[in-house]
DNA sequence: ATACCCTTATTTGTTGACAATATTCAAAAA
DNA sequence: TTTTTGAATATTGTCAACAAATAAGGGTAT
């Protein structure tokens, strides 16, 4: 595997940074908690310089926030930061599909199409487990962008937004999720890109995310009134 | 102003940061050009600590590879690439058109109506020097982004994607560069958004960017030809 | 009780040194 | 002449210690 290759070769700052990305992602470090860079640092077994080193990046992927000689806080994203993010991840997808659209290869449309079935059975087994619907959630999407064949939109998605998106879905335990009706739309997003038909691909990726971003603007609205 | 406080409570490795992003974008470092660590530090007074810190940020933003054990080099933007930096621009920015348009103020589209004069007499004056020209084309696009509304929106295109087309931009003679043309465009685009039509504001913007990427195909091709 | 100052302790930013790895270059072998 | 080998050289990754700044704590005055 290039990954075991990979990683053999790796510094200690990128073993470092992709351990801290994981455990702000699965929540182990919480959202606003301060870096305190001595203790990260004995957690983690390496010295500050390393660590620091990765923080730089972390910071990059805008998944922790760092005021000169203060300190740095894993980020809290607010819903309407969030939103933001839908409203770009709307527009990049989108391309993404109708690029996708015409160069996917056939079997890997056969694949994601076994992947909605798997999907299916999920659904109907464990109703109550969405930790794993969201995660076919996030596969389907990745397969997507992945075969867009644009190599700086797979990076800008898959390597930074996503990982926000990650980020917030654990603390929102209220945000609305009805994984049958996203199913639905999967099914036909990937329809489309078996047509080959670009636009329509598009146009359905588009509105899938755009539904999800109004749920948010609107729960969003419910919690102001709520204050 | 908010520049000078910031710059006093910045640390030595965000100083450096700034510095190296200049040299690259100006062509001080060249594309493909080694870092030598040493030396760098040398060169700008400081130890290697912040220096590669520096290092760790301008990766994020795909201004220099690293190669774990073996150094970084200045990134060496390939045609193909910059085309798939185009073809993300084109949707980000007629996204940002179309927001700007709903959002703008009216001074500030005055404004912009005013700067676009000033090019006007800036390409009857100097035919020859096209650095400006340049910098006025960057200028009303920075200008709408930033009207968007969208902070994700307008970090992601001012605070990474540009920098990479700037940089580029020094090494290609070659590109093709109609500034009458161009600005005969913006004007199109900026009097979509005084009319607050958002979608036709998208559309214009995306026909305008389309065509640098077109012109950017187009060469990319000849040039395969040459080889 | 609250606000303020001063001392103490912690944390950040930075440095120079060291070990491990990669590169260079010259001599030897094919 | 080209390739290969191996020592010497340089560079990267890492660490521990130091200086400067921030945060914490305790006592005093309001």
């Amino acid at each position: 595997m290039a990954e075991s290759i990979i990683s053999t070769n790796q510094t200690n700052a990128d073993r470092i940074s992709a351990a801290l990305l994981d455990d702000i992602i699965n929540g182990k470090l919480a959202p606003g908690q301060k870096i305190n860079e001595p203790a990260l640092a004995r957690a983690y077994r390496v010295s500050r310089g390393p660590l620091r080193e990765a923080l730089r990046h972390l910071e990059g992927l805008h998944l922790i926030r760092r005021t000169p000689r203060t300190g740095s806080r894993v980020v809290t994203l607010s819903r309407a930061e969030l939103v933001e993010i839908y409203q770009v991840r709307e527009a990049m997808e989108g391309m993404a599909a109708r690029l996708a659209a015409g160069r996917m290869p056939d079997e890997e449309i056969r694949a994601i199409q076994t992947l909605l079935e798997q999907h299916q059975r999920q659904i109907e087994d464990n109703a109550g487990r969405e930790y794993f619907q969201y995660e076919g959630d996030f596969d389907f999407h990745y397969r997507i962008i992945k075969n867009s064949g644009n190599d700086y939109l797979v990076n800008l998605l898959c390597g930074e937004l996503y990982h926000l998106i990650r980020m917030y879905r654990l603390r929102s335990a209220r945000i609305a999720w009805r994984p049958q009706r996203a199913l639905a739309e999967h099914q036909m997003i990937l329809n489309a890109i078996r047509d080959r038909d670009g636009e329509y691909a598009e146009i359905l990726m588009r509105r899938h995310i755009s539904t999800a971003r109004k749920n948010l603007e609107q729960e969003y609205l419910n919690e102001a009134d709520n204050l």
